[in-house]
Formats: C-alpha cells, sequence, structure tokens
DNA sequence: GAATTAAATGAACGCTTGTTTTATTAATGT
DNA sequence: ACATTAATAAAACAAGCGTTCATTTAATTC
C-alpha cells in the first residue's frame, strides 16, 4: 500500500505536533520512538520524515512554537496602560491562563532542553529570557515608583515565574477549583510577595463572565 | 583482564551511584547508557550489574536516598519549639540549603519520576507527600492562630514549594551571591506571601559564622 | 600455600533505535 | 484521459541498546 485514501499533508503534520506533544510531556523525548509516534498518528515511521527531517527537527519545532505562542500571546494581552501593580496582575493572569491550557507543551519545553542541541538551545533560552525580561521590567519599575517593596527585581521576577508555572504540576482543571479561583489566590500571593501597597483595587484582570 | 589492583565493592558503588545522578541530571535517564556510565566510572558495562540489577533499579535507588536524606534532614533540623513564623522560616531555609547542596540529585528526582514502574512512583510520591505534608501542616496551624493570612493552605504550599525549589534552576554558588544572601530574600518574599504579621523579628535561622 | 570469595572483564545475545530507499497509490492539474 | 506530484507503505540499514555469560584476576581465609 501506499497513499491512504482521503490523506492530506497538512492535517498529517498537525497531528504528528499533536500527538509529539502529548507522548513527549508523558514518556520524555528520548523514551518516544518515532515508531510509537507515527502508530499514534495512524501512519507508518517513514512517514513522518516527509514532515520533520529529523527527530530533533520536530522537538525544536514544538519548543518553537510554544515559545512564540507565549510572547505573541503575551504582546497581545499586556494592558497598553494602569499601574504597575495592574501590568503584574495582568502578567501573573496571562501566564497562569496560557500554561494551564498548554499544559503538555509546557512540559516539553521545561523538561526537553537538554535534548537540544547547543545552538538551538541557546535560541530557546533567549526567547525565553526576552519573555522574562517581561516580568523583570514591570517589577524594577514598580520597585522604583513605589509600588512594589522587594529585595532583588531578578531574583523575584525567577520567585514568581517558579511559583506561577508551577500551577501545572498539581493544577488538574476537572477538579474542585476553577482556573479562576485558582488564579484569583496566586495573584493574592504575588501582590503580597511583591510587597504591593494597594493591591485591593479591583482591577479586573480576570474578566469573568 | 579481570579485578583490577585495589578495587572495592563499596567505592565503586558509590562511584556509580555518584556518576550516575551526575550523568542522569544532565542528560536524562533515558539518554544515559549503561556503558556510558561504565566508562565514566572507569569500569566495563557488566561491572554494573553487580551492585544493581537493573537500569531502573539504579534510579529508583538513587531517588530513594534523595526523599530519604530530606524527609532525615528535616527531620533533624525541625526546632522543637517556636511559633509557626519561625518553624516556616526554618523549613525554607533547610529546604534551600538541602536543594543547593544536591542539585543533581534533586533534577533526577524532579525529572525522571515517569521513568519508575507504577508502584516505585508512588512509593517516591508517597514520601514526598509526608514531606510537604510537614509545610502544610505549619500553614495551617499559622493560619488558624493568626500568624498567617492565607487563602488554601494546600495551595500555598505548593506554591512556597515550587518557588524555594526554583533556586536551584538559576541559582550558581559560584556567582556574586551566596546561599544564605539568597535565602534570606526568599525569607523575606515566603514572610510576606503568606502574610506574616511580625516576620522581622531576627530569628536566626541561619546561624551565620 | 591452597582453596575460596569478591570484583571485574570481554564477548556475545536479541532487540530496538533513528533513518533511508524504493515502490506504490491517491489526488491534482491540464 | 493523462501526466505529475504529494503522501504513504514496506522493507531494509547500520548502530546502539540493556543485559547475560563464561572466564579471569585480586584479595581473603584457613
Amino acid at each position: 500500500m501506499a497513499r491512504t485514501a482521503g490523506s492530506d499533508g497538512q492535517r498529517t503534520e498537525a497531528a504528528i505536533r499533536d500527538a509529539a506533544v502529548n507522548l513527549i510531556a508523558r514518556h520524555g523525548y528520548e523514551a518516544v520512538t518515532m515508531r510509537q509516534l507515527a502508530a499514534e498518528v495512524g501512519v507508518q515511521a517513514a512517514a513522518l520524515y516527509r514532515y520533520f527531517p529529523t527527530k530533533e527537527d520536530l522537538l525544536y519545532d514544538l519548543m518553537i512554537a510554544h515559545m512564540e505562542a507565549l510572547i505573541a500571546g503575551w504582546e497581545s494581552a499586556r494592558p497598553i496602560r494602569g499601574g504597575c501593580s495592574a501590568r503584574l496582575m495582568a502578567f501573573v493572569a496571562n501566564h497562569i491562563r496560557f500554561h494551564v491550557e498548554r499544559r503538555h507543551s509546557t512540559h516539553v519545553n521545561n523538561m526537553e532542553l537538554r535534548s537540544l542541541s547547543h545552538e538551538r538551545l541557546s535560541a530557546i533560552l533567549k526567547l525565553r529570557n526576552r519573555y522574562e525580561k517581561e516580568l523583570r521590567t514591570i517589577l524594577r519599575e514598580g520597585a522604583d515608583d513605589g509600588s512594589f517593596l522587594i529585595e532583588d527585581s531578578a531574583m523575584t521576577a525567577m520567585a514568581i515565574i517558579q511559583m506561577i508555572t508551577g500551577v501545572i504540576v498539581w493544577f488538574r482543571p476537572d477538579e474542585r477549583l476553577s482556573v479562576d479561583e485558582v488564579t484569583e489566590t496566586y495573584l493574592a500571593m504575588t501582590m503580597r510577595l511583591v510587597g504591593a501597597v494597594r493591591h485591593m483595587e479591583k482591577t479586573d484582570v480576570l474578566e469573568r463572565a
């Protein structure tokens, strides 16, 4: 047999990406074989190579897509104006929502960095740094204008990012808590953490129905 | 050739553990081969099987050892008396010190859970839960007696643990900051995060010289 | 100093890996 | 209707995997 009825390159490629993210998140990049991935897609292993030259190319592709979506998402969600507190709250809310929605993709990006070549690792870290810089800037400006009381904006940024990314480790959306409830609590914790002075001015970052 | 001059089982086993932790932390469990590990130890691959029946046994052994050291460490560092704030500060300081000292071992424990069989995974998670319960108890008692102002003690515990474990991701001990300086800042962030009322009563958790 | 035990070797086994090659079928353009 | 291209199958490739086995050497015991 060869080309199957109703097969379409674009659809197959999307299916490969999707299956790859899920499998790699669950079992790890090294543990997932091309045959296993192909079986999940419903295709022969050789067919994967029409879309991705190598296994590592596939991984890199997934990671770049994740980072670019993260940055693009924040750039469109970022509030034009508003104080540092409002900007920080927007950042945290956006970050949590994005990562909860893309739990598997996030796991891949956090766990599989070591499977990339040196140059590709650098490219990912560059994007990651660009994103984290957004938070550092908010914190530094907030510290300068007296909105926040923090010791070290770089260290605080890392602490906050690890805290709010960690939501995906324990949170399962089908349990007792909704994403909005979790976000609410993390927002409160974040604002206390940065020593925000008046953070109870109901800024509606969640835009709930 | 066979048995080498001056060879000693205990020393070899320790060398295997040591090399395994380092290699697995760097490249991941699946990516590390038994031959690669053996070469690092300075031995043939077959020799590893004198000490560990399978590759997974070795991994499990490393993880159990890590968790037991963590729990034993806290049990001996845990203050007998003192308020909730003092206990929380002791927990955070101990946690950071332990994880910075055992960065590689921590990475293995955080990243390679998926390579364990179901039962072994359960065993590790049981120990992890036992440790995390310590923090949850401190937070709940502190919330009850009015020391802390928190929304949800379980959620706050996860947030704090992810924040303070995250230190190992960016912290390198040979840079501008010492462990004590980092701990100091993380203590301040933690106490604000839990809404501690009077957290500036110089409790000397660090016992610096 | 011979017998025993502990520690390690070197070669091999069966299997799986990522990847390539070749051939074949389905869809598309003319 | 025909030629072309896109999509896949099937089989093979060399390399590497975890693990086992028989054997050899070093240390220990009696």
